[in-house]
DNA sequence: GTCTATAACAGGATAGAC
DNA sequence: GTCTATCCTGTTATAGAC
C-alpha cells in the first residue's frame, strides 16, 4: 500500500529480471500505451539491453498478456472475495436465497469499495488491464475476457440477491450491475495519487453511490 | 442517427478529401489506436495514397487533434444545451438559484441523456475523443483539457443548484459530479451496435442511475 | 491535388561472443 | 543470462512528375 506505487502485484514472480522487465513494462505500458512502448523503453526500465527481454518473454505482446492476466486474475480475487456473505450463503427452495451474516447491501458496499480502491491503489496496473486488451492477440484476448465476464456476474449476483431479498429496488439488473462496473474501472483512468482524494475515500464515495444506484432503502 | 455510424460529426469539413481522411481516421484509431494505426491505413481508408494525407494534414498528430477537438466540441454542445433550463434561470439573491421551469432533476436527467446518446451513438469519435488524448502533443493536450473542465463544470453546476434548492441530497458534490461524468464516458468504451441496448435506452437506464447518484427524492 | 518513388529512420526480434 | 551488433521490416514524411 505504498503511495508510490512500486506494485507489489508481481512481487512474487520468479527470476528477479522477468519481474524488473514486468515493473518497467506496466509503468510504460500506463504511460505511453502498449503501441508507443518500445522493447528498448521496457528493458532500458529493468536495466538491462534490450536484447535481454527475448530470454524471458518470447514477444512484447507476451508480455503484455502476462500483465493482463495476473492484474485481471487479482482484481476477480479482491472483489470475489469482498463480495462474499461473511457467514455462508444458502439456496432457499424457490431460488431466492436467504443471507445469514452479511446481506447484500454490505456485500455490495464491500465489493464496490475494495474494486474501487484496487484500481486506485494499483491505477498503473489497472490502467494496461483495461485499457491495452486491444493489443492482445485473438487467443490471448479470449482468455482474458473470460476472466472479465467472472467479474460481471459477481456484481450482478450480488444485486441478483439484493432485488431477491427485497432489499434492493432495481428495474434492469444486467443494466445496472454493467453500469456499477463501468464506474469503478473508469477510476483507472482518472485516479492520480496527486489528486485530492486518497483510494479509500474514493472507495467509500463510490460504495454509497453504488447502493444509491441499487435503489437500497437507507 | 444512422445506426452504421458514419458519423456526421465531420459532414462540414471543407475539402472532400479531408473530410474522407478525417472519417478514415477516426475508424482507423478507434479500431487500434492511435499509434497503431498507420498514415497508410488511413490514406487507404480515404482512397488515396499516403501522401495525399500530407497535403490536408501536417502530421498524423494533426489529425487526430482535429477529431479530439471537433469531437469536445461536440459533446460539451449536447451537454450544455441538455442541461439548460427550459426557461431562463435567475439568480436569487443569496447565491441560490431559481428555476423557472426545469427544476435540476430533469435537467440533470436531460443532459446525462443526451450525454449517455452522444457517447453510444459516436461510439467510434467518442473512444478515440476520451481514450487516445495521450497521444497529442503538449499544446494540443492542454487545450483538449479546457475543454474537458468545461464539461465537468456543466454537470457540477446542475448538481449544485439541485442541492440548492433541496431536489438533491448529496454529500460530495464534485466527487458525485466526476461519477457521472465517469458513468457517461465510459460507455464508449464498451457500447457496440450489436449490443442488446440501443444508445436511447442506456441514456434512460443512465439518466434514473444519474437521479438516485444524486439522491433525488422520487 | 493526387500520384509514384524514395529518403530517412525507428522498432521488434535474432546471432553469437562472453 | 546478459551483452553488442545487426538484420529486416515497416513507418512517417518529402520530392518531383502529372
Amino acid at each position: 500500500m505504498t503511495t508510490v506505487e512500486t506494485d507489489e502485484s508481481f512481487g512474487g514472480v520468479t527470476p528477479d529480471a522477468a519481474r524488473r522487465l514486468l515493473l518497467g513494462a506496466v509503468q510504460a505500458f500506463a504511460e505511453r500505451g502498449f503501441h508507443a512502448t518500445t522493447t528498448r523503453d521496457i528493458a532500458g526500465r529493468a536495466g538491462m539491453s534490450p536484447a535481454a527481454l527475448y530470454i524471458h518473454y518470447k514477444t512484447k505482446e507476451e508480455l503484455l498478456f502476462h500483465i493482463s492476466r495476473v492484474g485481471h486474475e487479482r482484481s476477480v480475487a479482491v472483489l470475489t472475495e469482498a463480495a462474499q456473505s461473511t457467514g455462508a450463503t444458502r439456496r432457499a427452495g424457490g431460488g431466492a436465497r436467504e443471507e445469514s451474516t452479511g446481506g447484500s447491501a454490505p456485500r455490495l458496499a464491500r465489493a464496490v469499495r475494495a474494486f474501487v480502491r484496487w484500481h486506485a491503489e494499483h491505477h498503473t496496473t489497472a490502467r494496461v488491464v483495461q485499457y491495452e486488451l486491444a493489443a492482445l492477440d485473438a487467443e490471448h484476448y479470449e482468455h482474458i475476457v473470460a476472466l472479465r465476464r467472472r467479474s460481471e456476474e459477481i456484481l450482478r449476483g450480488v444485486l441478483e440477491d439484493g432485488v431477491a431479498t427485497g432489499e434492493f429496488d432495481i428495474a434492469d439488473i444486467r443494466g445496472t450491475a454493467l453500469a456499477v462496473m463501468s464506474l469503478c474501472i473508469d477510476v483507472a483512468r482518472w485516479f492520480s495519487p496527486e489528486g485530492r482524494r486518497t483510494p479509500d475515500e474514493i472507495g467509500a464515495l463510490y460504495a454509497d453511490l453504488a447502493l444509491r444506484m441499487a435503489g437500497h432503502r437507507a
